[in-house]
DNA sequence: ATAGCAAATGAGAAGGTTTATCATTTACTT
DNA sequence: AAGTAAATGATAAACCTTCTCATTTGCTAT
């Protein structure tokens, strides 16, 4: 079944049907241009820009999810719940991580800052299964 | 009393210590653009690609911190140890936070993920003091 | 001290990601 | 069904970062 999505204050465009479609199909965190990527076998003639534009929007509507992690590209998540993430320091991906989410670190760190805290996000680092078994192949020799 | 620095397996040229030096005087966390115009003051005609080169360089060998927090540039930080930070969402100025870190959570991720987890890092997002007042004066109108 | 050499620099080009521009198209209102 | 503002596609531009390479510089061994 096929839920109708909630898009505040926008034009339910096919453009912007598609890119949400594709990035639930995901469980990954695709990159903006690999989203473009996906959409494009679909939607042929869509251009880069109206995939940046409405992810952008999208995120700041709160329907998907902006990734800030390390890294040069930012990354999208069509899981907007709180949890966190682990990034392969050799390959880049970002996987999602199981872990109680530690709501009240936000108040531990307002007593400790002049700044509002608003969220805090989790970030671990480390080496995916396939890029650690890669390093174990070429070391045997 | 100016301390001999650890630069291990590199030459120590001008360049790399004022760097260094600029980079050790602020408190903030300069993007590469940001110490290139403080080192600029000293040696007018260091080219952009030289900090670039140097910071990453010195990240690597561990003498300075690379921040990979949210938006679109890197940040840099003298202070090697280990602790979290918190990123204004208006202007994007980032401050160190004071919160015990939590050398426990990298293992309670180990046993709920197939990485092979080296680290974390914690980002807290908010609003900055100055952004805060900015704010009020606007809407008080 | 100084000569030799590899490493580092400076200047510029190039690469990659993201944002801006604008004429044309499209979704929604009346 | 017509009108209107929003969205699109194509392209250019902006921006951050990395790369290239001739020249300079720091270090080592005379």
């Amino acid at each position: 079944m096929s839920q109708t999505v909630e898009l505040p204050n926008m034009r339910l465009t096919t453009q912007r049907q598609i890119i949400l479609e594709e990035l639930s199909k995901v469980k990954s965190h695709p990159t903006a241009s690999e989203v473009y990527d996906m959409v494009r076998k679909r939607l042929p003639r869509i251009g880069l820009g109206t995939v940046y534009r409405n992810l952008e929007l999208m995120a700041e509507s709160g329907v998907i999810l902006k990734l800030e992690v390390g890294g040069t590209q930012k990354r999208f998540d069509a899981a907007t719940d709180l949890h966190y993430h682990i990034r392969c320091v050799d390959c880049g991906r970002v996987d999602d991580i199981e872990l109680p989410v530690q709501q009240e670190i936000n108040k531990i760190a307002s007593e400790n800052t002049s700044y509002q805290v608003l969220n805090h996000h989790i970030e671990f680092s480390g080496i995916c299964e396939q890029c650690s078994s890669a390093a174990e192949q070429t070391s045997v020799n």
